[in-house]
DNA sequence: ATGATATGGCTCC
DNA sequence: TGGAGCCCCTATCA
C-alpha cells in the first residue's frame, strides 16, 4: 500500500516527495521508516518531519505526502494493529476469531487446522458400531486398490484451458453423461454454456432460457440430449442441447413480480430416473415434483425445510430410488423416504452450525454423505446404515460464504471406487511467490488429509464451483467469469492450437510417462485405468513441487509425497 | 483512472 | 422480531 493513501485524518508524517520516478521505491522505504518509528514510540502523536533524502537533482518537486503514524485496523477499528493484505499474505485482525476454523484465541496464520498436514479434522465421537455387518460393508466399500507404481502413474504435467464466455459468475457445472468432451455451465445471468473443451473454440451459449441465476443443472440419464435447469427466475427448464430450444416445466411466479417477499426461486434440483420424476425445491422450503413422461406437476408441494428458508440442494440416492437427500438454509440436511414425503416426516435430520450449501450421497455406493456448510466445515457420514446422530468427521476447510461468490460445494470424485476423494475450492488465499492465489483442494475425506491443491498464477479468482469428470481425469472449475479445465498435459498437447495453450504446469518424468503411454491403448481405456489416471493427476501435483525451480510459473502444492500413498 | 454498488447471510442490538 | 452493519471478492457502471 502506498503511504499517501492511508489515514488522512490521523496524525501525519509530512514527507517531501522528490520525484515521480522514485515514487515506488522510496515510498516503500518511507513506509518502513515510519513503521520503525511507530514501534519505538507507540501512541506518540507527535508529527515527524521526515526527509526522504533521496533527492535527485534536476527534478521538479511535487506535493508533500501525508501518511499516518497510527496503525488502525480496518476490521475492528482499533489502534495498534492492522488487518488486511500485506503483499499476498492476509493478516487477520487479532480481535476476531480465526477466519478459518472460527475459534477464538488465534488467527488464521497460526490456526492449527492450517498448520497441520491434515487440513483440519475434528474427530466425531465414535458410536461403537463395530459389528460384523459393518465389517462386511466396509469391505464392500473399500475393495483392494492396486499398489501405485509411481514410475508408471506419474505423468509430468497438468494443463488448464481457460474459457470466458459467461458475463456473470459461474454458478453450476455439469459434464455430459455420455459425451466425454462436453461441459455445461450455468451463470448468474441464467445463461447456459455448452462447451466442447477438446475443441476449445466450440462453445455455445444459450441466453434466453432463464432470466437470472441458473442454480442447478441435471441430465436425465434416459435422454442425454436434453438438460434440466432450476433458476432463480422461478422456472424449471428442459433444454435441447442441439437446438437450444427450451420448454418450461414449472413456473412458480405465474403472476409475475409481486415484490421480493413473494417471488419464488428454484434452487435444489435432481432427477429420479427410476421413478421418472424431476424434483426441485424453492427458497421457501418447498419441494416440487414433475412427471417427466407427461412434463406435468405431480401433486402439491411438500415443505421439506423450515418454512421460508431456502432449500439449497437435492440429491437422489444413486441406487435406492426411495431415498432423497436435501439441504437448506435452516442448517439441516435431511434424508427422506420418497414414499412418505410429508412435512416433518424426514427419516434423519443432520444438523449443522450454519447454512448447508450442498449435500451429496457418495456417487457409487450411495452409502456416504458429504455436506458443505458455511461454518467452514466439510462433514462426512461414513455410512447411512450406521448411526447418523453425528458426522463421522468434520473437516475444517475454508469455504466461507461471500455475497459475491457462488456458494462453495464440495464434490465427490465419481471415479474413486473407495469414495474418499473430493474436490472443493478454497476461499482464503495463500501467498504463492508473492501472489495471493485461491487453490482448488483435493481432500481425502477418510482422513481429512489435504491431498493436493491446484493453483495457477494466471487464475487469481476464487473457484467455488468444481466438478470432476465422471470418466476421465479432468477437473472443471467455475470462477467469476471463466471456466477452467484441468487435465494431464498429454491430453491437451495434441488437441489445442498454439494460441490456446494457457498453461503452465511441468514435470520431470516425461520420458517415463511417454513410455507408459506407448504401452497403453486409449481405446482400451478401462474404468480402472481411468481411475488410475484420476489419481495420477494428484500424484503429478506432488511431483511438481520438486520441479518448481526450473519452472517458476508452475503453481502446484503438495503437502508430502509419502502421505499420498497412505491410503488405508 | 477511481469509487460506488450489487448482494446474502450472519451477528449484534 | 427486525434492522443496521459487517464481510480475505469480483465484476460492472458511472
Amino acid at each position: 500500500m502506498h503511504p499517501q493513501t492511508r489515514g488522512m485524518s490521523f496524525p501525519k508524517v509530512v514527507i517531501e516527495r522528490d520525484t515521480d520516478s522514485e515514487e515506488e521505491s522510496s515510498s516503500e522505504e518511507e513506509n518502513d521508516q515510519v513503521d520503525d518509528h511507530q514501534s519505538e514510540e507507540e501512541d506518540d502523536d507527535q508529527v515527524v518531519e521526515n526527509d526522504a533524502s533521496t533527492s535527485t537533482s534536476g527534478k521538479t518537486k511535487t506535493q508533500p505526502i501525508t501518511i499516518s503514524l497510527k496503525k488502525v485496523c480496518k476490521v475492528c477499528k482499533r489502534l495498534g494493529h492492522e488487518a488486511g493484505f500485506r503483499g499476498a499474505t492476509y493478516i487477520d485482525c487479532p480481535m476476531k476469531p480465526c477466519f478459518l476454523c472460527k475459534m477464538p484465541g488465534h488467527t488464521t496464520i497460526s490456526c492449527p487446522h492450517r498448520v497441520a498436514t491434515e487440513y483440519g479434522v475434528i474427530p466425531a465421537p465414535c458410536k461403537g458400531t463395530r459389528n460384523s455387518l459393518e465389517y462386511v460393508f466396509a469391505r464392500q466399500l473399500r475393495p483392494h486398490i492396486p499398489a501405485i507404481k509411481p514410475t508408471v502413474v506419474i505423468p509430468d504435467q497438468v494443463n488448464c484451458a481457460v474459457i470466458r464466455y459467461h458475463s456473470r459468475r459461474v454458478t453450476c457445472l455439469e459434464f455430459h453423461p455420455t459425451n466425454n468432451n462436453i461441459l455445461l455451465s450455468g451463470d448468474k445471468k441464467g445463461q447456459l454454456g455448452v462447451w466442447d473443451f477438446r475443441r476449445v473454440h466450440e462453445k455455445t451459449v444459450y441466453g434466453n432460457i432463464h432470466g437470472c441465476i441458473l442454480n442447478n443443472m441435471k441430465f436425465n440419464q434416459t435422454n442425454d440430449g436434453t438438460v434440466y435447469g432450476a433458476s432463480s427466475d422461478g422456472t424449471i427448464s428442459c433444454t435441447d442441447l442441439e437446438t437450444g430450444m427450451s420448454i418450461g416445466l414449472m413456473d412458480l411466479n405465474p403472476n409475475g413480480w409481486q415484490g421480493p417477499s413473494s417471488w419464488r426461486m428454484f434452487y435444489g434440483l435432481d432427477i429420479n430416473s427410476q421413478r421418472g420424476i424431476l424434483l426441485a425445491a424453492d427458497n421457501f422450503g418447498s419441494l416440487y415434483m414433475v412427471d417427466l413422461r407427461s412434463n406435468s406437476s405431480t401433486g402439491d408441494s411438500v415443505l421439506i425445510h423450515k418454512k421460508g428458508s431456502k432449500v439449497t440442494g437435492l440429491h437422489c440416492h444413486p441406487h435406492q430410488p426411495d431415498l432423497l437427500l436435501s439441504c437448506g438454509n435452516d442448517h439441516f440436511a435431511r434424508i427422506w423416504d420418497m414414499r412418505k414425503l410429508e412435512a416433518g416426516s424426514s427419516i434423519y435430520d443432520l444438523p449443522h452450525n450454519r447454512v448447508v450449501n450442498s449435500a451429496y450421497f457418495s456417487p457409487q455406493s450411495g452409502s456416504k454423505i458429504l455436506t458443505t456448510s458455511q461454518d467452514n466445515r466439510l462433514r462426512v457420514w461414513d455410512s447411512i446404515f450406521g448411526n447418523l446422530d453425528s458426522p463421522s468427521r468434520e473437516i475444517v476447510h475454508s469455504h466461507d460464504f461471500n455475497r459475491h461468490l457462488t456458494p462453495f460445494r464440495a464434490e465427490w470424485d465419481p471415479k474413486d471406487p473407495s469414495e474418499c476423494l473430493i474436490v472443493v475450492g478454497r476461499y482464503i488465499s495463500e501467498n504463492y511467490n508473492g501472489a495471493a492465489l485461491h487453490p482448488i483442494d483435493f481432500i481425502d475425506i477418510s482422513s481429512g488429509q489435504l491431498v493436493a491443491a491446484v493453483m495457477n498464477p494466471n487464475i487469481t479468482t476464487i473457484s467455488p464451483v468444481n466438478k470432476l469428470h465422471p470418466r476421465e481425469d479432468v477437473l472443471a472449475s467455475g470462477s467469476s467469469r471463466s471456466i477452467f479445465i484441468w487435465r494431464p498435459k498429454e491430453k491437451f498437447e495434441s488437441e489445442l492450437r498454439g494460441d490456446e495453450k494457457r498453461i503452465v504446469l511441468c514435470g520431470k518424468d516425461e520420458k517415463k510417462r511417454r513410455q507408459s503411454d506407448d504401452e497403453s491403448d486409449d481405446d482400451m481405456y478401462s474404468s480402472k485405468e481411468a481411475h488410475w489416471h484420476a489419481k495420477s493427476l494428484i500424484i503429478l501435483l506432488g511431483n511438481l513441487l520438486q520441479c518448481m525451480d526450473c519452472h517458476p510459473t508452475t503453481i502446484c502444492k503438495f503437502i508430502s509425497s509419502d502421505k499420498f500413498c497412505r491410503r488405508y
